[in-house]
Parts: structure tokens; sequence; C-alpha cells
DNA sequence: ACTGATTTGTGCGTATGTATC
DNA sequence: TGATACATACGCACAAATCAG
């Protein structure tokens, strides 16, 4: 007989183990499993879902095939931590970076519209005291985590219809596109961090103790003129900024 | 007749404002004036010192003009955040950074010895398992305040008698080359954040709550060996890490 | 969206002491 | 000595920006 309340189909096509395969991870994905990272002992998990430890096994194993889990025996299974290093350097897009790391990039537009420049943003991309600037404010998600909010904002002038373009195309890029911005170049970042308030932390889906990373951006065109500032907040947990050097070689003294 | 419990002397020859504005630069020196960088309302200070508010203005004034204070209409008078712009750039020293932005440069050596290294260290230097390496950690300090927290690793082989140099030298740069070791390279940094711990947070003078930045770097000679791997700590509320490009560029696609 | 309170910014008038011509 | 200029300090009033409710 079924076990209304079970789980699991034991009569599916799909074998069991990855049944509870596909569980463990949405509930990885959702953040509710184990306490800071460590997973249930494969014996709780039988019990839970009813099954043989072999057949838990199985679906662990298959966790840490995709290095979503690590197992260390005697201790017990983890996540393991996955983070995101983003490396600024030359033409490099999040969706890339993300992608060259086995993990798959999303996000979405929280909001794109005109508003009056900050004095910062002003002062960034080189604006009068009162200048419109179109804001474009999104979530940036890896493997369907949001690890990162991102604000650009662009002078006004030049880039009429930009809020609307936006959420005509799903990539940023594309539309930047569309107003005739093909390529654009980093002048200057800094990078600082913070606690985050309230709303920020609910949309990168932590508390509001844990620190982010505020990376700050401008972006300029092949003659030097201010196209973008780009503030971006990272989860500090799950990204690391790098910055490589070359032969020509960066330098600290510290 | 002379108010003895009076913080002015009104027969001196140094004019009230600048008595005023001397006992306020040594109570926002002291920490002790304002919570949270804000100063108190013109008007208060004038009760307080019993003068008019003209004359608050002509000190608070010149607060503003050394760069220490700055006013906002309709909202107060406080104390602007000097944050150490650190530029990660090719040839700059923690010391040139801060001079070069009006600030003096200090700090001391906490501790410099021998210990083996641990599994991060050892493979950012590429050294074995269990190889011993020199630990420097030392406090950095713009204008006597603490602002970071720099914890240096050295392959122990080829430097030995290091853990002792640093201590008959003032400055670590000057302690290297006593070793040969004239140039260095960074050749990577990586940057995130974290909340302190208790003994950092108690180094950096701040609060367990208040995030810090982690840069990590690697240091090699011009052979691209390996030389230091570097950790600082920053208080994330005093120093921006900046990273600009030059024509060949960065670029980020976020 | 409005209101009232607070705070800084500004102008003008007055008075006093000091340095300069 | 007198005239002038300047810095200092006080008092009053109002404008402008900000903030809390």
């Amino acid at each position: 007989m079924k076990q209304l309340l079970s789980e699991l189909d034991r009569d599916a096509r799909v074998p069991v183990w990855q049944q509870i395969y596909n569980l463990l991870m949405m509930e990885i994905r959702a953040g509710t499993l184990g306490p800071e990272g460590k997973l249930p002992s494969a014996n709780s998990l039988a019990a839970r879902f009813a099954v043989n430890r072999h057949t838990i096994r199985q679906a662990l194993k298959a966790l840490e095939d995709d290095g979503v889990a690590e197992s260390r025996q005697g201790s017990g299974t983890f996540l393991v931590r996955r983070v995101v290093d983003y490396p600024i350097s030359n033409k490099t897009r999040f969706s890339d970076i993300v992608l060259a790391q086995g993990m798959a990039p999303s996000g979405h537009i929280l909001q794109a519209r005109k508003r009056v420049a900050s004095k910062e943003v002003a002062d960034a991309l080189v604006l009068g005291k009162r200048a419109q600037v179109i804001l474009v404010e999104r979530t940036v998600a890896a493997d369907g985590v949001v690890v990162g909010i991102g604000r650009h904002f662009y002078p006004s002038a030049g880039m009429a219809g930009f809020e609307k373009t936006v959420f005509e195309c799903h990539n940023l890029t594309e539309a930047l596109a569309r107003h005739g911005i093909e390529t654009y170049f980093r002048k200057s970042t800094t990078v600082s961090a913070r606690l985050p308030s309230s709303r920020e932390a609910r949309l990168l889906n932590q508390p509001v103790s844990e620190p982010v990373l505020v990376s700050k951006a401008l972006n300029v065109d092949r003659n030097g003129k201010p196209i973008e500032f780009g503030m971006a907040l990272f989860l500090a947990n799950r990204v690391r900024l790098q910055f490589d050097s070359d032969s020509d070689s960066d330098r600290l003294g510290l």
C-alpha cells in the first residue's frame, strides 16, 4: 500500500535514491537542510525516508559527485562551501564566471527606473547636481542561490527608454547593445564591506548580521567617457573577489 | 571676575572661537564627542560654552576647513569619515598610501615566530604538508588609529632568523631587505569579508559585529617563486581597497 | 503628503579691542 | 592724538534643508 505521508513514490519510474537526491538538493538549495553545512547522518536520513542506509548513501554519493557535498569518514557529510571566485579582469562577465565554475547563472531585474542622481553617483558619472540617471537593480544568482545584488546607474541622456528595454531583454548586456553600447571598460574599482540593510539582507536571503562585500566600479567607453556606475553587493560568505596580476604586476607593500 | 568653572579664558590672547576649536578637536581625537560621528548642534554647543552661536560657527568652520568635520544644512555637523583608500597597484606600500592621504602611518609587530604551515598557507606557497613557515603578525595604523592587521607567512627555508630580524627593524621592508629580498610582486589577490574574531576585534578596536575586509595575496619573486603569503584584515569602516585599471583595462560584466 | 520642530546658513546691526597710518 | 581698518564677539531674525511623527 502506498504511504500517503511519504515524500517518495516507490512506484515511480525514477529510482528511489534519485528521488531522495532530488529532495535533498531542493532542501539544500532552500537552505533548510542541516544546521551550518552539516547534513543529517545517513542513519537519520534512512529513518526519515524509511529506506535502507545504502539507498541514502547512493543519494549522498550523487551529491558528492556533483561537488555539492563532501563526506568525511567518522565525521559526517558536509555541504561544500561553494564560493564564487569573482575575478576582476579583462572581458569577464558574471555569467561566464559562474559557468566556468560549473554553476548556473541566473537572476532577475528588481527595478529599472529614472531617478535623480545622488551625490556619489553624480560625481562618479561627472554629471550635474540634479541630473537624471537610470537605475537598474537586479539580483545575481549562481546555482539558483542569490549571491549578489547589482545596482547600475546610467546617465539618462542618450539612454532614453533604457529602463523599458531592460525588461524586454533577459540580459543586461543585450539591453545595452540595443542602446548602442557594445563595449565598456572598467576604469576603477573600490571594494569595501558592511552589514546589509534589512531589505538587502532579505534579497540576499541572509541575516543582517552577516557582512556583504561592496564593490563600486566606474565603467567608461573607449574615449574614457563614463557610461555606467555600478555598485554590487555580494554575500561575503559565498563570493571572493579576485584580482590577478599579469607579468606587469600589481604589488602590495603591506 | 573670572569664572573658575568655565573651559574658556576670555582674557587670554587666543580668540574664544579658537579655544573652542582646540577643545573640540581634543575631544574628537579622544572620541568623546558626539555619538556616532554627529557633533552636538551649534545651539547646544553655544549653551555649553556660554557663547554666541556665531562663535561656535567659527570654531566649526575651522574644523570644516581642516577636513575634520562637515556640516549639512538642516541635518547637523558630522565628523568626516576618514577612509583610507588602499590602491592595489604597482609598487605601493601601506606607508606611502597613508602618507599620500595626509595621514601618519604607524603600527607594531604583534608576534614573529616559526610555525607549521596550515593547509591554506602551504598550498599558496607550494610547500610540503608539514613545512615550517615564519609568521609575522602586525598591526597597521593611520593617524594613530589601527585600521588593519597583517599576517605574513614566509617559507622558513632561506629565511633563517627572520623572526628575530623583524624585531630589530621598525620596518618590514627593511627586515626583508636584510634577508636579500629587495623586490617582490603581487601575483594574485582575493578579497572577501567576514566578522572578526574577538581577538581580532580587540586588536582593531572595534565591535565584533562590524565586518572586516579580508585580503589574501601571494607575492612572488622575479622568477615567479612564491616568497610570501599575506593575509590582511582591514576595518571595513575605514578602508576601501581600490583597483584601478589603466588603458589595458579590467572589466566587469555584472 | 503635510506639519512642526530642529538644525544649519545667512544677513544685518552693534560693540569692543587692537593694529596701522 | 586721531582716523581708519580689521578681527572678535554678541544679539536678533529669517531662510533653507532635514527629520520625525
